[in-house]
DNA sequence: TTTAAAACAGGATGATTGACCTGTTGGGAG
DNA sequence: CTCCCAACAGGTCAATCATCCTGTTTTAAA
């Protein structure tokens, strides 16, 4: 007779933990954030935990391919398919995660880029699941870059190594703006993206 | 009577330490590096630990200032002044550590880039020492688009910005490689950043 | 030679970790 | 209504973590 009433609400409950979890991974770690750290902040018990995950590995696991791959969906793929060319998305990706980082204060990084940085040297799985999001990615940046190529809109790029660099960049200035807590690097490297795209697109016409 | 001989030499055992840590603390990250591995792996009692590096952070400090900033000095910096201009020494860095990792097999990543993502969000003191190497480095690369500016070998670039460029695709490709253990992301970013530096470098002198 | 401090050895310590266990309650199938 | 299992509560567990302690040996200064 322990006696509690509980929710009983298998997709609420699980929901809140991979939340708190994708939440707390992403801003200290995967390895730094424990088990009840993740319990207390989403308010669930030990046998709730359990129950739904077992063992870490599968949390971080469902947090990868549950909220990581959403995240790159919503942040990249998306405004890819909604603009006009690649340099139009990317200009405006980089924008919205300034404003978003420069309003709220301080900077936690690339959630795929975190996430593979201290899961990728411990565990196989996750490193696999993060490298499909990671191609996932490459493949939608690749084919817009096709796709204004095919168009005419652009000339003379590669599609592919191209894609791979402008993930570099973006990765990397995250990771800079994390490490130093300030979008400076962010604001420099989307101007030197922005002017390294341009002779690319637009070609002059033969002008006279 | 405890007693056992002991090598009584304070600078070998420190270093013994430092060595190993630093290696522990790229592969593996420094949260998930125990202390205890870090001895065991170094050959080093409890009390010879706790003698040199009373807390963890501190042995973290050490391996930043004594190792992360003469790796970034050892691999960029000191490249860029053998080099005769920055593409040259970029494309020699890319094309050393690519050569590296092949031959060597797996891929643990950029030691600043990897102590930056796992330590700036746990310790300011560390965020701060990480801050200053990530400084130097800029500088460096700045300078030498300054004077590869000053000299004419180049012409309308922003020392600056393009420092912070190429700091940021050369970190986001090693995660790159990192999460999925393979050079490719290297080898794209080292050609495709050839080829952005090229038409800034070497300006047609009114060919005809 | 005496002596204070640095350099070490070999554990011990409490806190925290991830995992798990027993018991209880809810909901759905029959 | 009955029965069964998913869903959950609350606590326990061994292992590991970073840290620290007591004692011994070396070094160097006086």
């Amino acid at each position: 007779m322990i006696g509690n009433r509980r929710t009983n609400d298998p997709e609420g409950v699980r929901r809140r933990i991979v939340d708190t979890a994708f939440d707390a991974f992403v801003r200290q770690g995967y390895i730094a954030t424990g088990m009840l750290e993740i319990r207390e902040k989403a308010s669930v018990s030990g046998g709730a935990m359990a129950h739904h995950f077992p063992a870490k590995r599968e949390l971080g696991l469902a947090v990868i391919r549950d909220r990581v791959s959403q995240a790159v969906q919503q942040t990249w793929i998306e405004p890819l398919d909604r603009c006009i060319d690649a340099p139009a998305a990317i200009d405006l990706i980089f924008g919205d995660i300034i404003g978003e980082l420069a309003h709220k204060g301080s900077v936690s990084g690339c959630p795929l880029n975190n996430m593979a940085m201290d899961v990728s040297p411990h565990d196989l799985e996750m490193r696999l699941a993060l490298g499909d999001i990671f191609a996932a990615w490459h493949e939608a940046l690749s084919a817009k870059f096709q796709a204004d190529l095919a168009s005419g809109r652009a000339s003379d790029i590669n599609p592919g190594s191209l894609a791979t660099l402008v993930i570099a960049i973006y990765s990397g200035a995250m990771a800079m703006a994390k490490a130093r807590q300030d979008v400076g690097a962010l604001v420099e490297s989307r101007a030197e993206l922005a002017a390294l795209l341009a002779p690319k697109y637009h070609p002059v016409t033969s002008a006279g």
